[in-house]
RNA sequence: CGGGGAGUGGCGCAGCCCGGUAGCGCAUUCGCUUUGGGAGCGAAGGGUCGCAGGUUCAAAUCCUGUCUCCCCGACCA
């Protein structure tokens, strides 16, 4: 069944789908660019959405839900977000097949008048909807996320990171002023850095796309940039000023305070599945998956050792006190209780599943009351008394989520440099790859010329402030240094 | 969509050049022995060789078309 893992020294690409794979997370369908999310991989995500979604209501955001399917005609009303999705979107013509010599075929008669396009993302669908929710000032702020699946029809494809279909979240929401809009953007661009750092223990840089990177009708686009272990960067996140340009779209207008007829402000901003891949190229080893605690399926994992009947009972009996115990504690606990495999193989079983930690216990523990306490992340053994494991377990599970996220971090500012000259910059990205934080003139030529030359992108422009400069390229002004990476 | 590689029992592969009725390892089922790092032996089951055409007495193998996957580009959460 398990096999080993290619070292990703060899081929990241390669150990990227390994680690998928022996970890049962997700699959090809037959279907090109799209994946079945096995229940590994989709308890690994409801997990998420758990976390996400508690902490959108904490900040007043309610779920509702827009249907799959958007007018053709409603894609066109915002000149740039057309631009930027019409290449991939899937339409639906028909509404029929007949059956032809023992097959079937599209039935010409059913073509729609007007074709359906399967959602590429919601703003169209929603901002028609909101038209018909507000009028007066105290209809706003609306502040209403969505889970669902999107389809892009994408050229190249990859699991998790780049499918055709995914799972997302889209937060949409309309606001009566321009700086509430903004403070909403920025809210919730912080809420995605919470949730990848304390979460998914995964350090990300915050800070805003440049004009090329922007989202398809957006003023301003914020996003969380996450540096993977092969050097790549991954956008993890993205939050959206979309300013008035949806409300001007869809006329979508409110009567003020003041009795002034006025257009709506709006952001959106969205996370997809695409966080379980960068989960995968932050934590994972050569034995497999690494998932943090907070949002491990199952946290501890039991394995009782023995070698007849007789012991079998005595240390599953062992085993499903402490599986009790740990119940008790709210941990997410398992006991593999499973006959027809050895404990070597459930070891490596659990290794390349990600459980965080691992409890081994056979006679010598039973009789001795110990147990041996094996963590997924340092892949170190310990042997503990079964006393008081309870807590231990407990705090051994909190100190493994900070551990990943330090280790991360730290890898991460390894990988990071500075540069002051282009040269510097093409030696660095070449031979050492990682982000680069460079000055930039600001402009779309500059940005475009180096990403021609190098295959670099700007990330993102940091959020936190740096010292003025002067842009490595054009030797033009710059404000401050902005982040350069190859990306996924 | 351009360039390269690949589709053969559940998984990983060999066979293809030079057509002759499909094989190996793992997994599965049964039995016995095993069980503290991916168990051993014995027996058994399972594949119209991605799909559709064509050439041929005969096609996994040759030809044409097509679908899908992987890698590199262009595009993107």
């Amino acid at each position: 069944m398990a096999q080993k893992i290619t070292k990703r020294e060899q081929d990241y690409s390669q150990w990227y789908l390994d680690v998928v794979k022996e970890a049962k997370l997700a699959e090809h369908s037959p279907v090109r660019g799209c994946m079945v999310i096995r229940p590994n991989g989709m308890g690994l995500w409801e997990n998420m959405q758990k976390g996400l979604d508690q902490m959108f209501k904490d900040t007043g955001h309610e779920n509702a839900y827009f249907p799959l399917f958007i007018p053709k005609s409603f894609l066109s009303k915002e000149a740039q977000h057309v631009e930027g999705f019409a290449k991939e979107c899937a339409v639906v013509t028909h509404s029929r097949l007949m059956s032809v010599d023992g097959g079937v075929e599209v039935d010409p008669d059913s073509k729609l008048d007007e074709e359906l396009i399967v959602r590429p993302t919601s703003e169209t669908i929603i901002w028609d909807t909101y038209r018909g929710w507000i009028q007066s000032y105290r209809d706003l702020p609306i502040l209403v996320n969505q889970w669902a699946n999107v389809v892009r029809w994408e050229m190249r494809t990859r699991l998790f990171l780049r499918t055709m279909e995914f799972l997302w979240q889209e937060g949409h929401t309309a606001h009566a002023t321009k700086d509430e809009a903004i403070e909403e953007t920025e809210k919730m661009l912080e809420v995605y850095r919470t949730f990848a750092e304390e979460f998914m223990a995964m350090p990300v840089i915050t800070g805003r796309k440049t004009e090329s990177e922007r989202f398809a009708g957006a003023e301003d686009t914020y996003c969380i940039e996450a540096l993977m272990q092969d050097g790549k960067a991954l956008q993890a996140g993205t939050s959206h000023f979309l300013g008035q340009n949806f409300a001007k779209a869809f006329d979508v207008k409110f009567q003020d305070k003041d009795g002034e007829h006025k257009l709506v402000w709006a952001t959106s901003w969205g996370v997809s599945t695409r966080l379980i891949g960068g989960l995968i190229m932050t934590h994972s080893d050569d034995q497999g998956l690494v998932i943090p605690p907070k949002l491990a399926p199952t946290q501890v994992v039991i394995v009782p050792i023995y070698r007849d009947d007789e012991q079998r009972a005595m240390v599953i009996e062992y085993g499903d006190s402490i599986f009790e115990e740990l119940k008790g504690l709210g941990i997410r606990v398992k006991l593999d209780d499973r006959d027809n495999y050895k404990p070597g193989f459930k070891f490596a079983e659990h290794e390349a599943t990600g459980i965080p930690l691992r409890i081994a216990i056979g006679p010598r523990d039973v009789e001795n009351g110990n147990v041996e306490l094996a963590r997924r992340d340092t892949l170190s053994k310990s042997i503990e008394t079964r006393d008081g494991i309870g807590t231990l377990v407990k705090t051994l599970l909190d100190t493994i989520q900070v551990d990943l996220f330090e280790t991360a971090k730290k890898r991460r500012e390894e990988m990071t440099y500075e540069v002051d000259t282009y040269e510097e910059f093409k030696t660095v990205l070449e031979e050492k790859g990682g982000f680069i934080y460079a000055h930039w003139d600001g402009t779309s030529e500059t940005e475009e010329l180096v990403k021609e030359e190098t295959k670099a992108t700007i990330r993102c422009i940091p959020l936190t402030e740096g010292e003025p400069g002067k842009c490595m390229v054009t030797g033009k002004p710059s404000n401050q240094k902005v982040l350069f990476a190859k990306a996924y």
